[in-house]
DNA sequence: TATTTACCTACTATGTCAATAGGTAAATAG
DNA sequence: CTATTTACCTATTGACATAGTAGGTAAATA
């Protein structure tokens, strides 16, 4: 399941491939186009610019852009950096403690495909792909 | 994100399939031999019952028991038994309230390609690929 | 100096997950 | 007919995630 946490990112990344023109986008205009609370989407921006997708300036003529081109972007690492890593089945965690059951697990290759289709399906989309 | 219940509902019906012997298997024994609260299991075998996946008798000598061959299961609809029906995304749910936006929103066509290749993916799989 | 913007920390209501607890009903073996 | 075994039922709980809100400070420009 994708959160809005993902889905708003998305849609922030596309309205900035829309309207950039080079210039900085400010975060009220893109919450009223988008009609996203404006607070939220403080939130989200912050990944965004940690994850060095976008980069934001403070005061009059601030606000966010774009880093790279639309092109450049895949849909798997905005998601990512906002919803962090990929992993559909818990067992399948960097951070999960070792399954002792893994080595003889039937449904574990089954998991594992899984997660590998869905890697493979966002990170073969560019933001370019959505505009 | 594949919750512990679908996945646990998943090896009790491959426990069924391997000792299918035509008899009833007591939940007790799968618990053991899958190493998972039996009292958790009750939970999952109740939405497996109720969706017509096995059938359960009580007393001894009773259990539960595969309705069909394993061949005619698909990972599919014992995940949708047990976990709810497979939506990845809010806005493409049954019962979520119609998007205004849905119309001209540039995000909605990867959900619903995303949706239809996850649903394709466990529908084309059979509980006898498993074993 | 006033205004606009990003950026920061903290809080909260609601819901889901992953169970646990403590029973009742049904079926069979002796 | 009684004891045992099994499914089946309702309710509760702690932990965590989701989807925000609230109220500020810092930076940059007109």
């Amino acid at each position: 399941m994708v959160s809005t946490k993902g889905r708003y990112a998305l849609r922030v990344m596309l309205d900035l491939a829309s309207n950039n023109l080079g210039n900085f986008v400010p975060l009220k205009e893109i919450a009223e186009r988008q009609e996203i609370s404006k607070k939220y989407l403080e939130i989200i921006v912050k990944d965004l610019v940690k994850g060095k997708m976008i980069i934001g300036s403070s005061g009059k003529g601030g606000g966010y852009k774009l880093l790279k081109t639309p092109g450049e972007y895949t849909v798997g690492e905005i998601l990512e950096v906002t919803e962090g890593p990929f992993v559909t089945v818990a067992c399948l965690s960097p951070d999960a403690m070792k399954c002792p059951r893994a080595a003889h697990c039937k449904t574990l290759p089954l998991w594992s495909e899984f997660d590998k289709m869905v890697r493979n399906f966002f990170y073969s989309k560019k933001l370019s792909d959505l505009i």
